[in-house]
DNA sequence: CTTTTCTCCTGTATGC
DNA sequence: TGCATACAGGAGAAAA
């Protein structure tokens, strides 16, 4: 499941096989995969052709290819601002990956788009096994963000980011803070995974009120969001090699040290007690009972109480 | 307006 | 062995 870290590597990924290479084709094999950009697929494919992808970039778990019409600045030689960039986004969803190949391969099993370049050399795929993700054209504000991702919050590696913002919201919010800690549009490229080792490292329970948790617990909890994911960051880093930008989120990054999330059963590495499974808003959650006690009254609300054994 | 639920998808694991 | 079911879950639409 890739989140910000896997995604960044992705990203890199791209940076270094993609930019700098003018579109020559892009194909896609239905609706689907370009579902968010409603003048559809073809549209999609039309205004792909020929641009030269000048960046590679990322917000939260959003990233986007920078398209311009020739690679070297306009603005260079001396004239006006630059001409506003448009942008290529991809979301890989659950199951996502952008794949460097070499050139006119056989079709990848669930293949959804494939760009090739003006150069001959290495196409880009999108390979998504469940199609949650998706890819779609957008302008770009003047912030350098797609306009169509403008209501995604900074993540918390960027400049943009403002911890004390994000503090401020969640000590208003009304719903658990684990729910708040998934909210894109509060702080963006925390998943599932990263949400229960922020919540383990910070010995708080996710189904506990945002709002009643102190200022400084709701900071601690997001600071270990963004140590955790830069750690599991430099551990991504290794699974990839020339021809594969690899997105693998199975076997690539599943080292991660993790010491909530898939660990039911196992002993917590920082008190010895069994980890728990718990059911979330009809998702898994995994916590430690002893470092991160319930709340008293159910906080989340929703199915809150775990099914399975 | 804010918050929660529903829906999309298919490979893998598990149960009877 | 075979078939049915649970599960993984990001994000936006829809509902409350």
């Amino acid at each position: 499941v890739p989140e910000l870290p896997e995604v960044e590597v992705v990203r890199r990924g791209l940076a270094e096989h993609v930019v700098g290479r003018r579109v020559e084709m892009a194909e896609f094999s239905g609706p689907r995969v370009a579902r968010r950009h409603l003048p559809g697929p073809v549209d999609l494919a039309d205004r792909l052709r020929g641009r030269v992808v000048t960046a590679a970039r990322r917000r939260g778990k959003y990233l986007w290819l920078e398209l311009r019409d020739q690679a070297e600045p306009a603005w260079s030689a001396g004239a006006a601002d630059p001409a506003p960039a448009e942008a290529l986004l991809v979301h890989l969803g659950m199951s996502g990956q952008l794949l460097v190949t070499a050139p006119d391969g056989p079709p990848i099993r669930h293949e959804h788009a494939r760009l090739s370049f003006a150069d001959g050399g290495t196409q880009l795929r999108f390979v998504d096994q469940r199609t949650f993700g998706g890819m779609a054209w957008s302008e770009v504000g003047p912030d350098g963000i797609p306009t169509t991702i403008a209501h995604i919050a900074p993540d918390p590696f960027e400049p943009a980011y403002d911890a004390s913002s994000v503090v401020r919201r969640l000590k208003v919010r009304e719903s658990a803070v684990k729910r708040a800690l998934l909210d894109q549009t509060l702080v963006s490229g925390i998943g599932n995974i990263y949400a229960d080792e922020a919540l383990w490292r910070a010995g708080v329970h996710g189904e506990r009120l945002a709002r009643t948790l102190t200022k400084p617990t709701l900071a601690r909890i997001l600071d270990h969001a963004r140590e955790v994911m830069s750690a599991a960051l430099d551990q991504g880093g290794t699974s990839f090699d020339a021809l594969y930008v690899n997105v693998n989120g199975q076997s690539g990054y599943f080292d991660r040290s993790l010491n909530a999330y898939g660990q039911e059963g196992r002993e917590c590495a920082r008190c010895g007690a069994t980890i728990r499974r718990e059911q979330f808003m009809n998702r898994s959650s995994f916590s430690c009972p002893r470092c991160q006690p319930r709340p008293r009254s159910a906080a989340g609300s929703g199915r809150t109480q775990g099914g399975r054994g």
